[in-house]
RNA sequence: GGAAAGAUGGCAGAGUGGUCGAAUGCGGCGGUCUUGAAAACCGUUGAUCUUCACGGGUCCGGGGGUUCGAAUCCCUCUCUUUCCGCCA
């Protein structure tokens, strides 16, 4: 959610930053926030004399009775009363006032940052670096699923018949692999000087809220509704919601957490070629990183965050690159989105491993995560988020351009913690 | 799942109808003293909305009610703790 204070203070900025994100009428919707806006203000003001009155009059009430004078004290409840009506009425006006201000602003996305390529689609976005070596395969490479199956690693039927389609088996050294690379990603960050979280896998209500998940997007979420809850759809949810309501000390920026955590996702509305495989799965793992950071540094330390993520597939010795997303391609609650896609040799084309982004106060903002600077003023803080990384298309990576035709190597830094060379 | 108690500022903990945004202690910040530090002493220290400012409004778990007036009384929800039951 932006603040209102911003759109009031920089409405051309503000217009020009949303329009990146083509929206269209981002004019008219701000105006009308504005309008509204004033609108609670005047009312605010409205009810909050009334009260100032009422109070007075009660206070003079006591002073009056405690004197005995009883009389004069009835004839000043008579006004006690006519106000009360009007405070009623006011507040429930502003009650209004205040919910339809928040409904309006709240649908409202991020700003992008100025820098952010406008666009529409996936091909707008603008690759910023590339690394490794496209491998030529072998002859009768194939893709990850058939190796999967090859080898007995994954098996997407058995997944089937236990829950549902998405939901795979990993077997053997498949289920060694996966647990090393959660390890290695997870040390990785530790190094790094991330503290490691182990988060619930389910959330409430004002959680899906706070990092924007709800109100609009319930129908990613898997649900219990017995409980109200949801099930996370990424560790971003609990371990930024850590925050909601707190407000930090300004000497703790950075603040740097690592959490793994499977993942579920309904993906409701895809289909097609897309989900074969480990390509679109709805429960998968992922290990998250999530940074808190003073205003002033959310950029820089995004950056940093970027260079981490390369270094860790460089490492995996996986060819990729890095794009930064355009104005159509960002998400609702992002001002700036790098993507990681590794090249998928037997499928020929990118996967998407990991998105790392500055949010700016836009989460800040709901969720109250703010900060005392220098002057002791209160203030929102930024938040940043990326995949460190998602394990599934890693993993359909690595079998796809490490494979031989005596079976699938393992990358070098892994082989340590997984303690064999190769499947099959 | 059953029973009881409870929810107050960063923390601990007073406060049972008016002068309470709230005693006191700890912690934090500033100062005196000190070569420096500790101790001691003095001062200061919640959030939020509104206003150029003065000021005013709201907040004692959430919501509702009684009252001229509610942290305090009533209703309701949520959560916590303890005991019992169940259990990795």
């Amino acid at each position: 959610m932006l603040q209102i204070q911003y759109l009031r203070e920089n409405t051309r900025e503000a217009i020009e930053r949303l329009q990146i994100k083509n929206v269209f009428d981002a004019e008219s919707r701000v105006e009308e926030i504005l309008l509204l806006d004033n609108n609670r203000r005047e009312l605010q003001h409205k009810a909050d004399t009334i009260k100032a009155e009422s109070n007075a009059i009660a206070k003079e009430i006591g002073k009056l009775f405690k004197e005995g004078k009883t009389v004069e004290a009835n004839e000043k409840k008579q006004r006690t009363a006519e106000l009360k009506v009007q405070e009623k009425e006011l507040d429930e006006q502003l009650l209004l006032a205040e919910k339809e201000l928040n409904e309006k602003l709240i649908s409202l996305p991020n700003t992008p940052h100025i820098s952010v390529p406008k666009g529409k689609t996936a091909d707008d976005n603008e690759v910023v670096a590339s690394f490794g070596e496209i491998p030529t395969l072998h002859e009768g490479a194939v893709p990850h699923w058939d190796l999967c199956s090859k080898y007995d690693i994954v098996d997407f039927e058995l997944g089937n018949k236990i829950t549902g389609a998405g939901f795979p088996v990993y077997k053997g050294k498949g289920a060694a692999l996966q647990r090393a690379l959660i390890t290695f990603f997870l040390n990785s960050a530790v190094a790094e000087g991330f503290l490691e979280i182990q988060p619930p896998l389910m959330i409430n209500e004002a959680s899906g809220l706070g990092t924007g998940q709800l109100p609009d997007k319930e129908g990613q979420m898997y649900q219990i509704p017995a409980d109200g809850f949801y099930m996370i759809p990424t560790a971003e949810v609990p371990v930024t919601n850590i925050y909601r309501n707190v407000i930090v000390q300004e000497t703790q920026f950075p603040i740097k957490h690592v959490a793994y955590s499977a993942c579920f996702r309904r993906e409701a509305g895809s289909y097609g070629k897309d989900v074969r495989g480990l390509n679109r799965l709805h429960q998968f793992d992922k290990v998250e990183i999530v940074v808190v950071e003073h205003p002033d540094k959310s950029y820089e330390t995004l950056e940093t965050m970027k260079d981490y993520v390369a270094g860790l597939l460089t490492k995996l010795k996986l060819p990729f690159r890095i794009v930064k997303l355009c104005g159509g391609d960002i998400s609702f609650t992002s001002a700036m989105t790098y993507d990681f896609e590794v090249w998928s040799a037997a499928q020929q084309k990118w996967l998407e491993v990991s998105s790392v982004s500055n949010f700016e106060t836009f989460q800040a903002n709901r969720m109250k995560l703010r900060f005392k600077d220098k002057d002791g003023k209160t203030r929102l803080a930024h938040t940043l988020n990326g995949s460190a990384l998602a394990l599934p298309r890693i993993v359909a990576s690595i079998l796809e351009n490490y494979q031989t035709p005596d079976g699938i190597m393992i990358p070098e830094v892994l082989q340590p913690i997984v303690g064999f060379d190769k499947i099959g």
